[in-house]
DNA sequence: GCAAGGTC
């Protein structure tokens, strides 16, 4: 009989392991695979009523993911407006090019493929680019439905034994109009997310100096969550405080004083107030305050549902003061270390096969939580977890897998982190607290006054220590202090002035609650989305962790709004996931879909761009014009006209005429006076860089080129401003050839070479087109200087003539002492020995180099 | 350099 060769992919490490144990029935072999990550798990089985060799592994998330072709990576090149049309391409994602390679060689040979990613649109999608990278090596042809089909698709809704052998038995087959909804919503944002971005950009840079800000990005979703945040400012904004009054009845009864408060309540009239307490006053004497009415009632404070990530990152973010981002990120961590279960996951409800009993005891193994569980077991806990909640099947909800002591885990934040999980898992299994409420109703006079007393009758899951402050707002100790009837000779009256409070600035936990009840972002992306909203500087976070928008957030969010206030509404997102559901559904194709809402966006495009002018005067405000900045510096190519430098954290040139931004690069800026570029008759200007050494460039050339040129990796040497990074679009420019300034090899590179055997040729040594009295070597730190109380000047022969020994260009000296120009090498002539007071460096090594090297 | 979505 011959052996199936079958091979189940699953969207992560951990899960690939949990289906090779429960269909294997925990005999495995695993082995180690490519990517280091995704192992693989063999057993022999049957599939489909034959003998079967199984391997199981899995991908790392997403395989692929979409990009602009090349030809539309080019900021200067391609207008914003096109990305909306550009063609587009799956890219290997950064993390998965070793992924592809695994799942090919995993794939040889294959009779069956089944598909166990998770069971969700994003899982569908994922399941197609599997399919798309293993198609050419299964052994059978790939068929992804009916009859004959090779591929399948599992659905589970639980990561038991039980379901996942159910799933595999009940196997169906990839939904094409799942994976592709997914491809359309990453469409949409890819271009509508960077089209924005790089025009808004280049727009809002270009014309404020002070906007240090290198990107002004737009997206779906952080630019909804941006808006969040700015409503919220708004409404405290628009607050305007009111002065209430409330009378207060101090009451002492057995040396204790109690506040009374009206039963009117806030009372807004101060003359009201005023008539009332005078009232009061006026009769105190002889009025007794009579207890008229004792009611006592129960409130339940229900115990807290199963932890998903979106309350994991609310319940941290309130409790422990620690960013979603930075929970996210720890929870992860111990995951990945055994500690608690998966924690990306929307369920909030345990399934019934979530085995509670085997978390307790993995808890009892420590000392730290040994008590606390005893504790519990004494209670007759675990209770069933809350009514409510979902089960989402694939991921159970947050708890402790295994036990870990206080104090050995990796840092403090992990230790809050898992504390709070494990106080959350066993809070849900808890008795529910309850408060009795003791309400005093007290008569004087007319007037009715109130007094409550809290008493927390069982703390139950309050008892955690994660909840143990909610304790605090109880006073358990209290003793019933008055009785019917009770008359009250002791009080006085007093009036408590008060004002309304203003809303206070949103926390992370706030803005997590309302980007999820809008569907902004997913659990997994909503911490990126925050964090990047704060890293554009869109947002602060203050010291008590709220979230205030900084000038330039109210600014886009208020331009934005000025424009097309859809821009930053929670609704167009969710408006496009709608369509996105009808592809996912079948009822609408992708294409369509795709098109239709580029559309709309690209609409809203060129109205944004042509109506941006209105979001100036909110900048101007706050952010400094080029026009009121800088100094006359160069020459402009279009209008001959003096341009302003700009020595900010971004230098750069403004025409104020033209109205036009040249980039410049970090640095000091020379002027060169009258030289310029041929190409296109700018100014040329010397930039020092950090290194300190001085270069030729074209402010124009620069900034046509800037964004292609990473120059921090480029090794500089002269004439390259103007040559060799293809700045220049003039091939005539006498700039190119800078060599003018060339002498020769550097002696003391030719050194270093010998030594270090380093495969780098060696320097070039010029003279300074600064400072003639200056001669540096372009790589390495030698550099030469004429003392000007012995050198007149020092140029290079025009022709080039060079020396026969060392082959460097002659040089002229005019010293004070002899008046004529002289003629000699820098290494091999006694001439400049005479002023530098020393021989040349190396040139014993420089002349052996160019013998070897002329050989 | 740009979006958002998975996962490490």
């Amino acid at each position: 009989m011959i052996m199936l060769q079958v091979l189940i992919v699953a969207e992560k490490p951990s899960i690939a392991e949990t289906v090779a144990n429960a269909l294997s029935q925990g005999s495995y072999c695993t082995r180690a695979a490519r990517t280091s990550a995704c192992r693989v798990h063999e057993f022999q089985s049957y599939f489909r009523g034959q003998k079967a060799n199984i391997k199981v592994t899995s991908v790392l998330g997403h395989v692929y993911g979409f990009d602009f072709t090349k030809e539309y990576n080019d900021w200067n090149s391609v207008d914003a407006e096109e990305l909306f049309f550009a063609g587009i391409r799956k890219v290997v994602a950064d993390s998965s090019s070793k992924v592809v390679k695994h799942l090919t060689k995993e794939a040889t040979g294959i009779d069956y493929l089944v598909l166990w990613l998770d069971c969700d649109r994003e899982g569908e999608n994922i399941a197609c680019e599997v399919i798309s990278c293993v198609k050419d090596s299964m052994r059978s042809v790939p068929v992804i439905s009916g009859n004959r089909a090779t591929v399948f698709r599992a659905k589970f809704s639980a990561l038991t034994t039980r379901d996942i052998c159910r799933a595999m038995n009940s196997l169906t087959f990839v939904d094409i109009n799942q994976a592709s909804s997914v491809d359309v919503r990453a469409e949409i944002d890819l271009k509508v997310g960077v089209a924005f971005t790089r025009f808004q950009t280049q727009y809002f840079r270009d014309k404020f100096s002070s906007l240090d800000s290198k990107l002004v990005s737009y997206g779906p979703c952080q630019t909804p969550t941006l808006g969040f945040c700015v409503a919220r400012l708004d409404e405290i904004s628009k607050f305007s405080p009111e002065t209430f009054f409330l009378i207060v009845v101090n009451v002492r009864k057995d040396n204790r004083t109690t506040s009374w408060y009206s039963c009117r309540g806030k009372i807004f009239e101060r003359q009201v107030a005023n008539a009332v307490v005078e009232r009061l006053n006026s009769c105190s004497n002889g009025i007794l305050g009579k207890i008229i009415d004792i009611t006592t009632t129960t409130e339940r404070r229900k115990r807290p549902l199963p932890l998903n990530t979106v309350e994991l990152l609310k319940l941290a973010s309130k409790k422990l003061k620690i960013s979603p981002h930075q929970v996210a990120s720890v929870a992860e961590s111990l995951y990945t270390q055994g500690l608690i279960s998966y924690p990306r996951t929307e369920s909030s409800k345990y399934p019934p096969s979530f085995d509670i009993e085997a978390v307790l005891s993995e808890l009892e193994r420590t000392s730290t939580w040994f008590p606390i569980v005893k504790n519990f077991r004494e209670r007759n806990y675990p209770n069933k977890s809350r009514q409510g909640g979902v089960d989402k099947g694939d991921h159970p909800p947050i708890t402790p897998v295994r036990g870990a002591e206080r104090g050995s885990l990796r840092n403090a934040e992990h230790e809050r982190v898992y504390e709070l999980i494990v106080n959350c898992f066993l809070a849900s299994l808890s008795e529910d607290a309850v408060v009795t409420n003791q309400q005093y109703c007290m008569l004087i006079g007319r007037e009715k006054f109130f007094f409550c007393q809290r008493k927390l009758t069982v703390p139950g899951w309050l008892e955690f220590s994660s909840f143990t402050h909610y304790m605090e707002s109880f006073n358990m100790n209290s003793q019933i202090l008055f009785e019917q009837n009770d008359l009250i000779e002791d009080f006085t009256v007093s009036l408590e002035e008060m004002q309304t409070e203003p809303p206070k600035y949103l926390s992370e936990s706030d803005l997590v609650g309302l980007m999820e009840k809008h569907g902004i972002g997913t659990d997994a992306s909503i911490p990126t989305h925050i964090n990047n909203i704060i890293m554009r500087d869109y947002v602060r976070l203050s010291s008590e962790r709220r979230l205030i928008p900084t000038q330039l957030g109210i600014l886009l969010y208020r331009g934005y709004q000025k424009i097309d206030p859809q821009l930053v509404s929670p609704v167009v997102r969710s408006h496009i996931e709608q369509e996105i559901s009808q592809v996912a559904s079948g009822q609408v194709d992708a294409i369509s879909v795709v098109e239709h809402c580029l559309k709309i966006f690209w609409k809203k495009f060129v109205y944004f761009r042509e109506h941006i002018e209105t979001m100036d005067t909110l900048f101007e405000t706050v952010f400094t014009t080029l026009h009121s900045r800088g100094k006359n510096f160069s020459l402009c190519g279009r209008c001959n006209r003096y341009m302003k430098l700009i020595e900010e954290k971004q230098n750069r040139l403004f025409c104020m005429n033209c109205n036009d931004t040249l980039r410049l690069p970090t640095g000091k800026f020379h002027i060169m006076n009258g030289y310029k570029c041929q190409g296109d008759a700018f100014e040329l200007v010397t930039w020092v860089s950090s290194w300190g050494r001085p270069l030729l460039i074209c402010p124009k050339c620069f900034s046509d080129s800037s964004s292609n040129t990473n120059f921090k990796e480029l090794e500089w040497y002269p004439g390259m401003g103007c040559t060799e990074l293809s700045m220049c679009r003039s091939f005539s420019c006498p700039w190119r050839q800078w060599h003018q300034c060339t002498i020769g090899l550097c002696g003391q590179c030719v050194q270093q070479a010998e030594v270090s055997k380093s495969p780098l040729s060696p320097g070039v040594l010029f003279l300074s087109p600064l400072d003639s009295l200056q001669i540096y070597c372009n790589r390495c730190s030698f550099c030469l200087k004429f003392s000007r109380d012995s050198v007149v000047q020092v140029g290079l022969e025009e022709q080039t003539e060079k020396c026969n020994v060392c082959h460097s260009r002659k040089l002229w000296l005019e010293t004070l002492t002899s008046n004529i120009k002289q003629k000699g090498c820098l290494y091999c002539d006694s001439l400049f020995l005479v002023v530098l007071k020393r021989d040349m460096p190396r040139r014993a090594f420089h002349v052996s180099y160019r013998k070897r090297r002329t050989k």
